[in-house]
RNA sequence: GGGCCCGUAGCUCAGCCGGUAGAGCAGCGGCCUUUUAAGCCGUUGGUCGAAGGUUCGAUUCCUUCCGGGCUCACCA
């Protein structure tokens, strides 16, 4: 396995020849004076001062003539045309630069030129290594026919680009491009929150008790301690803490761990985004909801329209707001409002929903919503007030107290956004948690733990506050039309190879 | 977990109804001082994902396993 094929060799023999030249082939560091879209951008004024512009960056394709060369070198900024000439470069260097691969990083001086056929072009008269690549980088080729850019023999296998990320990055800017805009959708969030005077906060992600979220967690172990702990599947009781604590405005982009099945839009880790606002309620969060996201799409896609895999998702405010009976009389045709649990069953047979004897009345309802309801909700729509026993963290509604002031969002069948008017009777959230207590004796595995510490700063007094928690991967891979969860992050998990 | 599909050279792929493998690109050698999928000539490179089975003979057929994709289920 680690045998070293013929191309790995050859690469290796290259080093040492290099290496016997004098030259060390991993130098320090190198000064450039432009990256190359600088170039490019500046061309005129580059090429009438012939004033030397110093890149550095990876091969990324070389055509040798004889004693002349074209290159493409390509550096965080993009791709630009080298010439080198064995006259002006003289005997010595064109030798060592004969000894260099695709995917070698170099550094090289020269002024800057447009060719016959009218590519801007840095024709050198100097160059480094910077770094001899020792493993073949995969091709691909291109050629612009009408106008239209054509890949040749693109690397498609979707198992090397999540992989071999790195592979994935060198070759394709488009991957870049998705993983740069990812960053700018954070950094957008965060300024959108920070104005309006939201503190970010970091909350353990080793937590004796996991809560917050209806999940099975992952498990580790403390062993100064001794005692098993799980890596977070929410922070959300940790930042109602700090509610409780006199901060007014919270978030934290959270990284959290649920051991679930992955899928397209599942990976055993991922970021939700968790804020938490005083004196606030659900209502408040539906506003920040599409006003945060409609912003962000505004500043990094231009549009608060976009393209999602073919779909037109439209995020300008206000969405709409439908209730979740509502919606499942709309697209069940069924009412549900204050129909007993039996009763229930029977409507749920006549749906064909599976149902067994473990499952409530929520529970019923959840699954009906989930196949006649959310395949619809395309555009940008609030399902409100689920009921009572799904959201065991969530304020009784102030009208119906067998409902919750909850809502999700829903986008394009799924959802991104899920935020309550946050639960403040302590003695309420005890018997939920008991509740839930009685589901995990009943062997449910996703149901809540008491959380003794949590009841006891509520028993301080947590004001009213709205909750929000908004998928940022499911949202990244709306605002960059991306298929996959895998598309938006960076080193998804895979089975160990 | 179920269903469907895939795994052949570094990359992209071909290989029919079984007779132990081909192409393009890359690599290597040669020619080539404005090319751009550069070109021309020559050439190296494969435990055909793994293990079993059927067969005189398996890349090809069958089974199992490993890895991947899509999809359904599960899952906030």
């Amino acid at each position: 396995m680690t045998e070293l094929n013929e191309l790995l060799l050859q690469r290796r023999s290259k080093l040492t020849q290099i290496r016997e030249k004098g030259i060390n082939p991993y130098p320090y560091r190198f000064e450039a004076t432009h990256r190359s879209s600088e170039i490019t951008g500046n061309f005129d004024t580059l090429s009438e001062s012939k004033e030397a512009v110093r890149i550095a960056g990876r091969l990324m394709s070389i055509r040798g003539h004889g004693k002349t060369s074209f290159a493409h070198m390509q550096d965080a900024a993009g791709r630009i045309q080298i010439y080198l000439r064995k006259d002006t470069l003289g005997e010595e260097p064109f030798a060592l630069y004969k000894l260099l691969d695709m995917g070698d990083l170099i550094g090289v001086e020269g002024t800057v030129f447009r060719t016959r056929t009218g590519e801007i072009t840095v024709e050198v008269r100097d160059f480094e290594v910077l770094c001899k690549s020792l493993r073949p980088l995969p091709i691909e080729k291109e050629r612009v026919e009408d106008g239209e850019k054509v890949t040749f023999d693109e690397v498609s296998g979707k198992e090397l680009r999540y992989r071999q990320r790195y592979v994935d990055l060198i070759l394709h800017p488009e991957v870049r491009r998705t993983f740069e805009r990812r960053t700018k959708i954070v950094s957008a969030i965060r300024r959108f929150l920070d104005e309006r005077n939201f503190m970010e906060v970091e909350t353990p992600i080793l937590q004796p008790l996991y809560g917050g979220a209806s999940a099975r967690p992952f498990v580790t172990h403390h062993n100064a301690l001794d005692i098993d702990l799980y890596l977070r599947i929410s922070d959300e009781l940790y930042l109602k803490r700090l509610i409780v604590g006199g901060y007014e405005r919270v978030y934290e982009f959270c990284k959290d761990f649920r051991n679930e099945g992955m899928d397209r839009s599942h990976n055993p880790e991922f970021t939700l985004l968790e804020l938490y606002q005083a004196y606030a309620d659900y209502g408040d969060m539906m506003r920040i909801t599409e006003e945060m996201v409609s912003i962000v799409a505004e500043e990094v896609v231009g549009s608060q329209t976009v393209d999602y895999q073919g779909t037109e998702i439209d995020f300008t405010p206000p969405w709409k707001r439908v209730t979740m009976l509502g919606a499942i009389e709309k697209y069940a045709g069924v009412t549900l409002e204050g129909v007993s649990e039996e009763a229930m069953r029977k409507t749920c047979a006549g749906l064909e929903i599976e149902v067994d004897g473990t499952m409530g009345s929520g529970k019923m309802i959840d699954e009906i919503f989930k196949k006649y309801v959310e395949p619809h909700l395309i555009q940008p729509t609030f399902v409100m007030d689920y009921p009572v026993e799904t959201a065991p963290l969530a304020k009784r509604h102030r009208k119906d107290s067998a409902l919750t002031e909850r809502f999700e969002a829903f986008v394009n069948g799924s959802e991104i956004a899920n935020a309550f008017s946050e639960l403040n009777d302590p003695i309420d959230q005890r018997e939920r948690f008991e509740a839930q207590t009685q589901l995990r004796a009943m062997g449910d595995e996703e149901a809540q733990a008491l959380d003794e510490d949590f009841l006891r700063a509520l028993e301080y007094g947590m004001p009213p506050t709205g909750g929000l928690g908004i998928g940022i991967d499911r949202l990244v891979m709306l605002l960059t039309d991306a298929p996959s969860i895998r598309d938006v992050l960076f080193f998804p998990q895979m089975r160990p190879e």
